[in-house]
DNA sequence: CTTGGAATGTCAACAAGGCTGACTTATCCT
DNA sequence: AGGATAAGTCAGCCTTGTTGACATTCCAAG
């Protein structure tokens, strides 16, 4: 199970990487990061009534607008439930539009009005200053990598997803 | 704010990874690689009465043992109450045990128990074991640009403590 | 044309894990 | 002696996840 690493494995300096000390390092950094990467959003989202779930549902509305509710269910691996109660905040205060389907009527097609896009922009700009500055700071090479691994960290049914999405444009 | 990147700018192609375009791609996968990194830990957690703030109690416990309780508040960055739900929890059950400061004896030196570290071997040894598979997969040069990435995107004042933290062997 | 299944929405109840605020106890240090 | 610090605790609130049950609307296949 454990698989640890041993100084004396076969294949030398090349796998140092690999041994526990290493990943546990990496596990680390990993939790720091990501506090790191909602911070600035979850700043911005207390001083309202939202949170970062409002702000999840938001980013992927935005980014594919007309995504169906069943679609955005499966981006964001909650419960239809769970979705709901944000999407209904989102719709009373007319920040998300939902159009019945034109091919299909049950489908709802999601939409941002121009209320949603504004708060779209808030949080987006935020979060992106932050990467970018990360970016900058670690080089292109770094980023490369950092793309590499996270793509390999991800469940493989999410992974094709994403490698889908990141695709389609 | 928007300090969008045009294709036009200054600096050509060697920029082109600052886009708006790659930093949403890049902000994408850390949502969903997130998610894989949890992951494991938290099916086998599911199946206890224990969840996520009780993985993390655990494993920086197991880290740093005598380490105290204001210092792991520091760390875990949650409300004393917050972390006193889990730690009571963990206490009861025989997982973690507290011994009084032995310099000063307003703190407690917090230690995990034989049990207590069985669970953190559970927990760590899957989420090492999809760690490892992504190193693997991604190869020494990308892991070092995902550190150096992941340290640029922590809070300044985390980013001192991570490196404090994780250069004390 | 009817019927089964799919997509959506909704009600209710519950749990984890954050938060604030107020307060106690024990200990340390000046 | 008295203020500051570390820890613990009680009470209450919020967000965001969960299950389960059920209604509606619509598509598609028999």
């Amino acid at each position: 199970m454990a698989e640890t690493m041993s100084s004396t494995s076969l294949g030398g300096e090349s796998l140092l990487y690999l041994t526990d000390e290493q990943l546990r390092k990496g596990i680390e950094a990993m939790f720091f990061a990501y506090r790191g990467f909602t911070a600035d959003p979850d700043r911005i989202l207390g001083d309202m009534d939202y949170g970062r779930a409002h702000h999840r549902a938001v980013h992927f509305i935005h980014r594919s607008p007309g995504n169906t509710v069943g679609n955005l269910l499966a981006i964001l691996g909650v419960t239809k439930q769970s979705l709901n109660r944000v999407l209904r905040t989102l719709f009373d205060d007319g920040l998300v539009e939902a159009r019945v389907g034109k091919k299909d009527k049950r489908e709802r097609n999601l939409y941002l009005t121009e209320k949603g896009r504004a708060l779209e922009r808030e949080l987006s700009d935020a979060q992106r200053a932050r990467m970018r500055a990360a970016y900058r700071a670690a080089g292109p090479q770094a980023v490369q990598g950092f793309r590499t691994v996270l793509e390999a960290m991800m469940d493989p049914k999410m992974r094709r997803q994403f490698q889908r999405m990141e695709s389609g444009q």
